[in-house]
DNA sequence: CCAGGTGATGAAAGCGCTTACTGTGATGGC
DNA sequence: GCCATCACAGTAAGCGCTTTCATCACCTGG
């Protein structure tokens, strides 16, 4: 209620400096201890420090040193699992070297990462992770490309994680075994004699889709497995487009005894929407994910998926950031996925005529 | 591959000036458009602009302008989805005034929340939203409520969200009504016919854990129904502990017919716990959380909950922060719950010997 | 007793911007 | 036709720090 006077003016070196009856040099030298301070001098100006309450002026310190403390982050959606859980390991790492993470949520955007990019340009952020949404038209990823070199010549750093690496930035990335991990999960389902699989993928002109698509269709062709066209719908990375195509396929009175989808999300949505038609997880229908969430286990019924290291992944691309791991040849280090059997995978059920 | 020559010094308003044959004063007017400059002046000046790339220098800004971009978010864990989805309500607000978020996790630890408060003030933050984590140690809040004076001092604004106020600072809160909806719960579980409920508390001395605690307390009081104290358990916001706890409950042969946890992340524990019980929920035993997380639609079965408007709660805050909206009276404003009534939840079973 | 160290401190020049405060010509009222 | 007015543009003084360079007292060896 006391809407009390604010004050205009706080603190500064000099003040502490007056105080302690020391240049402003010294209080420098204690607080950053970058240079020798005698004990008895080091002493007064920690007292007039605490005294006075004073707390150093960030931006100052940066436009001085030409340092700067904030590490930005750009992201999809940070309410989404699958950022927040890499933004966790970002910031479990960041926080080591006392920097500070701004997130920045395109919601898919395009133009939006952009400016977000110029954005922390101008804080001079030490270093951006770029993450999700690589979307592949050629006239943004130029853009990008512009922004991510005007980035590094401004001596800043740049990382991408979960997406590729930009054409002509000495930009490493941390990505995914997608198609190995889709791959893997096309054989578990082969293997356990499904022949009519239907397919869920992400949005298209994305690499994790066609990635992901691409490691499911070859281990397919491989096994001699056909992919019917009329099996594989396309739609963003959630679970309306889960549950929607789910429903399209089923309304399309298609026969298949799995369905996999690019990420957990859409599984979700497509739980659901089996569910909703009375179909039997896993005893009619097989249903397959990519990323294990933390929230497959507790799914109906709990959801058999590849899992991803996203925390990992987001702790690796900070430290490379903060260049406290060695950036690997090539540029682009790749973590492997991991199949997770759980209850939503079964044998096809045995039909009277066989199909095919 | 190509390891580039790091540029030392970059574009500076200078050389802009310089470039367009004017003064860094016209150039500084014509990029913040502060004061009137003419057609052809600003042409020029923009055009030596994009020449040159200029990316205005944010640390100098702010220190001459004294004026900051950035918006702290002091949040328990990012990848709990409580937690992310009212960062996203902070930041999609915060992105219309181009502010920057950045993000804090304190993992709980009432230490880091301080740590990070003064890092946040090093900075200058322009606001800071302090969300979760209301531990209520004396203590702590003092020197909490110390920190949010001085950042208040400085110039900056400081605003709760989903935790009460902190004595003798001149922050607004946006909170919850966690009585209201605890007790909304009690009585419908009450009415259905439920006499022996569990519940599962959050961990002790949080204010969230109080007031929940204390809604479905005075509710069940309120309907005569007695509150047995070996079905009363505490332990921290998350799935482990639902699981744990409900595990011990059983082991004990606690009888209930209902198990009320303090949040859904609880109830996914419990879920899991009962079923591996082989108790078939809701016909043996209903189960309700609180928070309403996306999630709770596709658990197994879909949870009943009360569902708190996170997003908003989070958008609302930062709003309050931006000054873009008024304090109410008294400071603080409670959103409120709303029952969602899923398929957790169902009548008793109805048993030959009553127990009460 | 003094040249040459050595170690702690101070003076001052920026870092790149904003923003009073001053100048200007060009206008317009009388 | 002259001076107040006006609409821009420039000058320069910071904002609060870091950091180079100079200083100064004091010590050590010859």
């Amino acid at each position: 209620m006391t809407s009390r006077q604010r004050a205009a003016t706080s603190v500064t070196l000099a003040d502490v400096a007056a105080r302690a009856g020391v240049s402003p040099a010294t209080v420098s030298r204690v607080l950053n201890d970058s240079y020798p301070v005698s004990a008895s001098t080091r002493d007064r100006v920690t007292r007039a420090v605490r005294e006075l309450k004073y707390v150093v002026n960030g931006h100052a310190r940066a436009l001085a040193a030409s340092t700067s403390m904030v590490v930005g982050v750009i992201v999809n959606d940070v309410s989404d699992p699958f950022f927040s859980q890499i933004v966790r390991g970002i910031q479990t790492e960041a926080a080591h070297d006392g920097k500070l993470v701004v997130i920045c949520n395109t919601e898919g955007e395009p133009a939006r990462e952009l400016s977000y990019l110029e954005l922390l340009r101008q804080q001079r952020a030490h270093s951006v992770l770029l993450t999700g949404a690589a979307v592949d038209d050629p006239v943004h990823l130029a853009e990008l490309a512009e922004q991510g070199r005007g980035l590094l010549a401004q001596g800043g750093r740049l990382v991408l994680c979960g997406r590729p690496r930009l054409p002509d930035v000495d930009a490493p990335a941390v990505t995914f075994a997608n198609h190995a991990g889709a791959s893997a999960l096309a054989r578990h389902l082969v293997e356990l004699g499904h022949r009519r699989i239907a397919y869920l993928t992400g949005p298209l002109g994305r690499t994790t889709t066609a990635e992901r698509f691409a490691g499911f269709r070859e281990q397919l062709a491989a096994a001699g497995v056909p992919l019917a066209p009329e099996l594989v719908l396309s739609g963003g990375f959630t679970r309306a487009a889960g549950y929607d195509n789910t429903r399209a396929l089923l309304a399309a009175g298609a026969e298949f005894t799995a369905l996999v989808t690019a990420n957990d999300a859409m599984a979700f949505g497509a739980l659901a929407a089996l569910r909703e038609h009375g179909i039997d997880v896993p005893d009619q229908v097989s249903v397959a994910g990519f990323d294990d969430l933390p929230f497959c286990v507790d799914s109906a019924p709990p959801l058999t998926t590849v899992r991803l290291p996203l925390t990992e992944a987001g702790a690796l691309a900070a430290r490379l950031a903060a260049g406290r791991e060695p950036v690997p040849f090539g540029g682009v280090v790749t973590l492997q996925g991991e199949l997770v059997v759980r209850r939503t995978v079964n044998r096809p059920p045995s039909q009277p005529g066989g199909q095919r």
